[in-house]
RNA sequence: GGGAUGAUGGUGGAAUCGGUAGACACAGCAGACUUAAAAUCUGCAGCUUGAAAGAGCGUCCGGGUUCGAGUCCCGGUCAUCCCA
């Protein structure tokens, strides 16, 4: 449905009560739709933020995070890319090389769900909504280099994460193993355990189950120590996402060592702690129900004891990993087995739980209750003796533990290793139990491998066959891309490749005999490690990049992207990008994020805004009704970028506001201002001309030191822009002829144009430019300008204010002081008391101290 | 349970270095213009007290450091996020 514009709408009013539209007094009004769309058509045209690999500037690459085309963007996506714009704007009229890119992570779950809930071919969807979202981003006039586009699900895009996947395939870093998985029911699919949350599907929220399936991972453990080291190099990432990166990785020291099993005194049963010093303390043995020793500990359980063991595994086996650990009961079964301490001989009895699991360290733990918080609880429940072999320094053991103590301390009832401090007996522990060749010291990591194996349709094909003779066998380079076939019927069982004989059945290349194709697809994830170094040569056709793009454009100086990345993303982007260069393909610092930015979110009512909850604020809607500028200056205004917004008409209708009293204010005197120079601070009449001047300067600092800076609190900017209008406003109505108002007047297209870039570039136009306004050179803060002539001096009697007095900048103690005790309020204070001391801050502030 | 971050008027926020708390805006109130409304313009506006000038209080709560604390330190409450 139309909706009547502004102008109309006031004509149409107008035109009722017989009156003129405009008459040559009234300022023509400000028609947003139309100057925000002549513009915006004019960039495109124009090719006006299009960067050139040879620029000779120093360069800034600024990045926002990949969208996902899910349809239509709403003004939380408009936060973020309206702050990259801003910033990336005020690089370029800085003098920057600024590169700012823009593209599609264009397959996963939801086109396939779509697909599947609907009968949408995933490609069809996925081609529409990029085409309403690159509508929708123009829209927004973001000043992308759109030459480097580029989208995920096109074959000049995935070939190369086959490429990539083929060299990690060389290097040993992809690999097929049969593991439990998490497995999303309703989507029939496997999920990274970080797509696992609370037990449920990160998508859908359907509580996931574990199964056993062949799937493809990537070996980030390999390079779990440099993930972990390289983060206190990245001093431009929020301190909170490094925590989560270094909590996530996990590193943990400690000793991994053998009990003899009673009856199998061959069969070494393995255990890791992080607390050595403890291991005397030691009063069961807990290990994971899918532990490869089961069956000799049931064999040797007998049959009565062996069955109970595999109900209980059963039991668990459709159980979340986090089920296990966190939310259930610590539960488990004695198996009737013992094993023998390595160190007091003593007979341990052997526990199978449900919080011990195979996947973590050796998939069994020395059960210390007296000194672990989970081994305390345990031990409670089943009737476990709990022996103190630790104690805090100076104190007798407790006669009762009523919890774990989990300090260091001192040991006691440790053999040899009584009396030691906890770090001083973890080291004899360790040597003596390498000595006896039953153990050593080991580092783990929390951190498992990478699972990139999806059983879906919408993604990148794994280049993989599996030959009859010769096995698993990588495809070479020239048999790439392999296409996705299209076609191909989704409902949501099983993997969709397994469905298509003509995609399936192939020849081997090694042999040429019969084989078939992998049919898992890969992990989205995959593809968005690596794209921030497509978009510096989108367009190789040899190469996904080329080293030498790399070398010029790399680092991205500033990314931007929600927290919600703050472990998956961007630790798959260091790890690739590490392994890149160790490959020789990027070069310089191993880390590909210099800065990073976590916007907020805007709410709505309170709320997250989501289509299911009917409170989506929408990008066109607010383009049709308020327009772009006031927009994108409303969601810069209303709060730092890294805090929580609510959107607010109100609030926006403040920068409507804004927008046209710039109009009503300056477009009369647009001619009269284009001959005096932006460049040259203009002499002034008096007072309220230099505040003017002032009011300018103090904005474009504001400006440039939030953008140096790298905070990027352009609310405070914006605030200093209403305060130059303030000051602009009354005195153009008063005396338009006066070069300060006239050179206020021709600044203010440059100060504003990387926040409301339309507005500004209509001014600047109509202020006789032929150039684009966004290619100027920002407008320096001049010292000249931002002096003040009179300063206000705050007076104190004992750090309480009693005066404030005018006085010229630069005034000396003496006379600040010879001036406050002329002041009435000051001497009352003063009367009958003698003066101790006397704290002088220059032209802010005089403390006497009285007593 | 552990850790991180935060708490400023009716609201969003400003105060970037320990030095005038509340800039700027929104909502509100009063006035001008208008037959009226909208729009626009002008003014008021932390709380208490006072006719007013003024005085006292005031940045979650309680302590501390300092001539001086929204800002630094200690303890607590609450909120958000992360880990368990």
């Amino acid at each position: 449905m139309p909706v009547p514009s502004h102008r109309s709408d006031t004509a149409q009013r107008a035109g009722a009560i017989g009156r003129p539209i405009f008459n040559s007094s009234m300022p023509e009004s400000y028609d947003f739709r139309s100057v925000e769309r002549t513009w915006q058509e004019r960039w495109e045209r124009e090719r006006t933020y299009a960067i050139a690999d040879d620029d000779p500037r120093e360069k800034y690459y600024v990045l926002e995070m990949l969208p996902y085309p899910s349809g239509d963007l709403h003004v939380g996506h408009a936060k973020n890319y309206t702050l990259g714009d801003a910033i990336a704007r005020m690089m370029r009229m800085l003098d920057y090389a600024v590169l700012h890119p823009m593209g599609w992570d264009a397959f996963g779950l939801p086109a396939e769900n779509a697909a599947i809930a609907r009968g949408i071919d995933p490609e069809n969807w996925t081609r529409e909504n990029i085409a309403n979202m690159q509508r929708q981003v123009r829209l927004m006039g973001v000043g992308y280099d759109w030459a480097r586009e580029i989208t995920t699900c096109e074959p000049e895009y995935y070939r190369w994460n086959q490429w990539l996947f083929l060299r990690l395939y060389e290097a040993g870093l992809a690999y097929k193993r049969h593991a439990p998985v998490n497995w999303c029911p309703k989507d029939a699919t496997v999920l990274a355990n970080e797509q696992v949350i609370d037990g449920r599907c990160w998508r859908c929220g359907t509580a996931v189950e574990r199964r056993n399936l062949s799937q493809w991972f990537l070996k980030i453990t390999a390079y779990a120590d440099r993930l972990l080291a390289d983060l206190e190099q990245l001093g431009g990432w929020p301190e909170r996402t490094r925590t989560m990166q270094r909590n996530w990785i996990g590193r943990s020291e400690g000793v991994r060592f053998a009990f003899a099993l009673e009856g199998a005194p061959q069969t070494p049963l393995e255990v890791f702690t992080t607390r050595v010093d403890t291991v005397y303390g030691t009063t069961f043995l807990a290990i994971a129900a899918e532990h490869p020793l089961i069956e000799v500990i049931a064999r040797l359980a007998g049959a009565q004891r062996a069955a109970e063991i595999a109900a209980f595994a059963d039991s668990l086996k459709s159980k979340s990993e986090l089920e296990r650990t966190s939310l259930m009961v610590k539960d488990g079964r004695f198996t009737g087995v013992y094993a023998i301490h390595p160190l007091s001989h003593e007979r341990v009895p052997i526990w199978v739980t449900n919080y011990v699991l195979a996947e973590y360290g050796t998939g069994a733990v020395m059960g210390v209750p007296a000194h672990d918080e989970r081994d305390f609880a345990f031990a409670h429940a089943h009737g476990l003796p709990v022996v103190q072999v630790i104690v805090p320094p100076g104190q007798p053991p407790k006669e009762h533990l009523d919890e774990a103590y989990t300090e260091d301390g001192r040991t006691i009832d440790s053999g040899d290793f009584s009396g030691m401090s906890s770090a001083h007996a973890r080291r004899a522990i360790a040597e003596r139990l390498e000595a006896m060749k039953l153990g050593r010291e080991e580092i783990t990591y929390r951190l498992r491998d990478w699972l990139v194996s999806r059983q879906r349709y919408w993604g990148t094909p794994i280049p993989i066959v599996t030959c009859a003779a010769c096995g698993e066998v990588p495809l070479p380079d020239s048999a790439l891309p392999v296409l996705l076939p299209s076609n191909v019927q989704i409902n949501g069982e099983g993997a969709p490749l397994a469905s298509v004989p003509a995609f399936v059945t192939t020849s081997c290349p090694r042999c040429g005999g019969p084989a078939h194709r992998e049919t898992d697809t890969m992990d989205t994830f995959f593809e968005s490690s690596w794209y921030y170094l497509r978009y510096l040569d989108p367009c190789n056709a040899a190469a996904p990049w080329s080293a030498q793009a790399a070398a010029h454009w790399m680092n991205v100086d500033q990314y931007i992207g929600g927290s919600e990345h703050a472990v998956l993303h961007l630790l798959y982007s260091r790890f690739f990008y590490k392994f890149f260069g160790d490959q020789g393909w990027v070069s310089g610092r191993n880390e590909p994020f210099e800065r990073l930015f976590h916007q907020g979110m805007v709410l709505y009512h309170g709320e997250k805004m989501s289509k299911s909850r009917g409170n989506v604020v929408g990008i066109d809607e607010t383009v049709e009704q308020q327009g772009v500028d006031a927009m994108r200056l409303f969601l810069l205004y209303v709060t730092p970028p890294e805090d929580t917004s609510e959107w607010s008409e109100d609030g926006i209708s403040g920068r409507v506001r804004f927008i046209n009293r710039v109009w009503r204010t300056c477009e009369p005197l647009l001619a009269n201002a284009a001959t005096v120079s932006p460049r040259e601070l203009p002499a002034c009449a008096d007072a309220a001309e230099k505040a003017l001047l002032r009011a300018v300067h103090v904005a474009l600092k504001s400006a440039c030191d939030e953008t140096r800076s790298q905070r990027f609190h352009y609310n405070a900017t914006i605030a200093k822009f209403d305060e130059y209008l303030n000051a602009l406003s009354p005195l153009a109505q008063t005396r338009p002829q006066s070069p300060a108002v006239r050179y206020a007047v021709h600044v203010l297209p440059l100060a504003i144009a990387p926040f409301a870039p339309h507005l500004a570039e209509e001014l600047w136009a109509r202020l006789g430019h032929s150039d684009s306004v966004h290619l100027q050179a920002y407008p320096q803060p001049e010292a000249d300008a931002l002096a003040l002539e009179q300063i206000t001096l705050v007076v104190q009697v004992n750090g309480k204010i009693r005066a404030r007095i005018t006085a010229a900048p630069g005034i000396t103690e003496e006379a600040a002081y010879a001036l406050a005790l002329g002041d009435p309020a000051v001497h009352a204070q003063l009367d009958g008391k003698t003066l101790r001391k006397r704290i002088y801050v220059a032209d802010r502030l005089l403390n006497l101290v009285v007593g």
